[in-house]
DNA sequence: AAACAGTCCAACCGCCTACCA
DNA sequence: TTGGTAGGCGGTTGGACTGTT
């Protein structure tokens, strides 16, 4: 019988998002909050499928994501959920709160793998790469395991070790991470942050979403690349009754 | 300055799963 | 129980950008 496709193909448009489609899918969400993918294009007056509108938001246009390059500590905190995962990107992102699956995967292929190829890992399995150039260079320890964990300490000492290298202080950047007790985003205790990380179920469910656009001050956490929504919300475009239903 | 190669990342595709009637 | 639907996920692609020759 063989399954629907998410969208008519005809009269839907592909390709990059134009600030006007953004701003109207903004617009449409802040105002009706997430519904049914698949009426939202329609009702926001899009010619988009449900399915992009979606994708869209979650990987681009949320409030509560962080942009720019994954810091050291996220990158090795990735490397460590990898290992335990697998490819399993949804899971690994929601340990990093304002990162998306896309962002990570995107790093991961990019920057992450070729790191640790280039220092004899396999970015699969994770154990050692055998007879590779890269592994007899940087390491001459004969335990499995030591090697292993030998070359994931050399990353992150190359790297700027994690240990070293502090989170992002200023506020942008922290600003999706969820208050504690402890001082878990201070940057003074990565090891800290990796263990809670792995222990805790971070309730990462739009916070912002909670908030009306009256009571949103300060800085939003997302960078220039939606500048124009901060103007949007100045001029009271959304009502301020409408984003928490 | 132009051509080419390499890199990056937003967006798409197709499959899987959960949910509901 | 079954079939249809919607949302979510992971893999892949393609175009823009950057660096090199």
């Amino acid at each position: 019988m063989g399954r629907q496709p998410c969208c008519d193909k005809q009269g839907v448009k592909r390709g990059p998002w134009t600030a006007e489609e953004d701003k109207k899918l903004i617009s449409f969400i802040l105002t009706h909050g997430r519904c049914c993918w698949r009426a939202v294009p329609k009702l926001a007056g899009l010619l988009r499928c449900g399915k992009s509108c979606r994708l869209r938001w979650t990987n681009y246009l949320r409030p509560d994501l962080k942009r720019g390059l994954l810091s050291t500590a996220e990158e090795q905190l990735v490397i460590d959920l990898h290992a335990k995962l697998g490819n399993r990107w949804s899971k690994i992102a929601a340990k990093l709160p304002g990162r998306t699956d896309n962002e990570i995967k995107n790093h991961w292929n990019t920057h992450i793998k070729k790191k640790l190829i280039k220092l004899g890992i396999d970015p699969v399995t994770h154990e050692p790469l055998a007879n590779t150039k890269a592994a007899s260079s940087q390491s001459t320890a004969t335990d499995e395991s030591a090697k292993s964990s030998n070359a994931k300490d050399e990353l992150s000492l190359k790297e700027g070790s994690h240990r070293e290298v502090p989170l992002p202080t200023d506020s942008s950047e922290q600003s999706s991470w969820p208050d504690s007790g402890t001082n878990i985003c201070s940057g003074e205790d990565p090891e800290l942050l990796v263990n809670w990380l792995s222990e805790a179920d971070l309730c990462v469910e739009e916070p912002w979403l909670n908030s009306t656009s009256s009571n949103i001050e300060g800085p939003l956490p997302w960078d220039g690349a939606t500048d124009w929504l901060l103007d949007y919300l100045d001029f009271g475009m959304c009502s301020s009754n409408s984003v928490d239903d």
